[in-house]
DNA sequence: GCCAACGTTGGC
DNA sequence: GCCAACGTTGGC
């Protein structure tokens, strides 16, 4: 049982939708960093849904793996905006997976309040210039966040 | 394989 | 909207 943590832009796919349509694909993923982590989840495995670039910043909820990772279909599609024409049904480069509601936080725990705790200083999120928007979470960060979330 | 140019992310 | 901190691309 692993931890991860997953950024969105709310804008484009929020906890709140997440929450009315209970399962999700998670796609447009294009970093080989991200994609790697993402091969490696494993159904059941805990996420932590990350708000990014509109306030407030930071853990909005808690989702799980429903499905590991298959070829992201928007990889092939020339009218998404994700679309990779370098990709092929043969030879795809992006993957998605599928995750559930499992909860959402009463109120966002802030990338500002996970900054000013101690227990966050080597969480990868709370480092400067950190742009991987899937990121592996210790089980005591996860601990932590859901302390505090709930 | 190097690295400049370019594109993107994401906090602020 | 700004811009630092990346990641990717492509000429050489």
């Amino acid at each position: 049982m692993a931890f991860w943590l997953m950024k969105t832009e709310p804008s484009y796919f929020s906890i709140d939708d997440l929450k009315r349509q209970k399962i999700s694909m998670w796609d447009g993923v294009r970093n080989y960093q991200a994609r790697n982590f993402m091969r490696a989840m494993k159904k059941g495995d805990t996420v932590l849904v990350y708000h990014s670039n509109k306030a407030p910043v930071g853990i909005a909820g808690i989702a799980e793996i429903v499905r590991v990772a298959y070829p992201d279909p928007t990889q092939f599609d020339v009218a998404n905006e994700h679309h990779d024409k370098k990709a092929t049904l043969e030879t795809p480069r992006w993957d998605a997976v599928n995750i559930r509601f499992v909860k959402k936080f009463k109120q966002v725990l802030t990338l500002h309040e996970l900054k000013n705790d101690p227990h966050f200083e080597t969480m990868p999120v709370t480092q400067k210039g950190s742009r991987l928007s899937v990121q592996p979470v210790s089980e005591h960060h996860f601990k932590r966040v859901y302390k505090l979330g709930t």
